[in-house]
DNA sequence: GCCCATTTGTCCGTATGTATA
DNA sequence: TTATACATACGGACAAATGGG
C-alpha cells in the first residue's frame, strides 16, 4: 500500500494507483476527499508537485474534482438525462473545448457527445450528465 | 502572440491558447510536429515546467499526442468506423480506465463510448475511431 | 557498431499568491 | 489573525531512448 521509489513504474502512477483503488473499492465514495496534498506527502513520501501529478492523472481520467482551497473529491456521480437519438442520426464524443467547458459547467476529463442533427447545428451534451438512446420502434 | 506574466491569465494557459489557436488555424496541420519543450522555453521565455503544463492541458483536449523523444504532435483525424445503435440500446461516453487506453491504444484526451446491450457485457468504443448511429427504420 | 545531440519523463526543491475556515 | 490548501511558476538534476552522422 506505499511507494517504491526504485520500482520501474513510477512514483506519481504508485500513488495514483493506490487512490484509485480505494475509490474503486469504495474506500474513497462519491464526494467524499481525498488526502489533501500535503498529506499525501507525510504519507507516502513524496514532492508536493509529485502528489500533485497523480492527482492530475485521476482528474484526466474523470475519477477526481479538485476545488481550489477546498481539496479534491471523488467526482459524484450525476443522474443522466437520456437524450434520444432518432434514426440515421449521428452522434460523436470527444473532449470538450475550454469554451464548452466554461458554458456548461464540465469539470476535467469529462467528455461531450456531439449529436449532428441534419439542418442543424450540433447539439453538445456533457456526458456526465447524458446517457445516448435509440429511439423506440412504432 | 506573445506571454505576459502580468496578466490574470496563468502563464501556461495563454502558451496553450497561442497553440490551440495555431492548430485552429491550421498553421500547425495534424501530424505536425509543435515546438520542442526546450524551443518553447526560448520562444515563450518560459520554464520548460510551464510549457509541459502548456502540453498538458492540450493533450487533455484531445488535440495533441505526445511521443517520447519524439515530441509532441497535433492528433492525426483517424477514419471512423459506425457503431449502430438499435432501438431501445444506451450508450454512454467517459474516459477510459488506464487498462482500457492500454489494451486498445488509446491516446490521452480520447474518451471511449460504451454499449449497453442487453444481457451483454457492455462494449467499449475508442471516441477517436468511432461514431454513433441510431438504426434506420425499416 | 559507436558516439552524441536532442527530446521527453520523472522527481525534487523553493517561492509566492489567494481564498477559505 | 492564523493556519490550511490549492494554483502557479521557476529552477535544477538525472534517466532513457531516439536518430543522425
Amino acid at each position: 500500500m506505499s511507494v517504491d521509489p526504485t520500482a520501474d513504474r513510477p512514483v506519481y502512477q504508485q500513488v495514483a494507483d493506490i487512490l484509485r483503488d480505494r475509490i474503486r473499492t469504495g474506500e474513497l465514495a462519491p464526494g467524499q476527499l481525498l488526502p489533501s496534498e500535503p498529506h499525501m506527502v507525510d504519507e507516502f513520501g513524496v514532492a508536493r508537485s509529485t502528489a500533485r501529478q497523480a492527482l492530475a492523472v485521476l482528474r484526466g481520467e474523470g475519477l477526481v474534482v479538485t476545488v481550489p482551497r477546498r481539496g479534491t473529491v471523488v467526482r459524484p456521480r450525476a443522474d443522466a438525462e437520456i437524450v434520444t437519438l432518432v434514426p440515421g442520426q449521428e452522434a460523436e464524443a470527444r473532449m470538450p473545448s475550454p469554451d464548452e467547458r466554461r458554458r456548461l459547467k464540465i469539470p476535467e476529463g469529462v467528455p461531450v457527445f456531439v449529436v449532428k442533427r441534419p439542418g442543424q447545428e450540433p447539439e453538445v451534451y456533457p456526458a456526465d450528465r447524458t446517457r445516448l438512446r435509440a429511439a423506440d420502434e412504432q
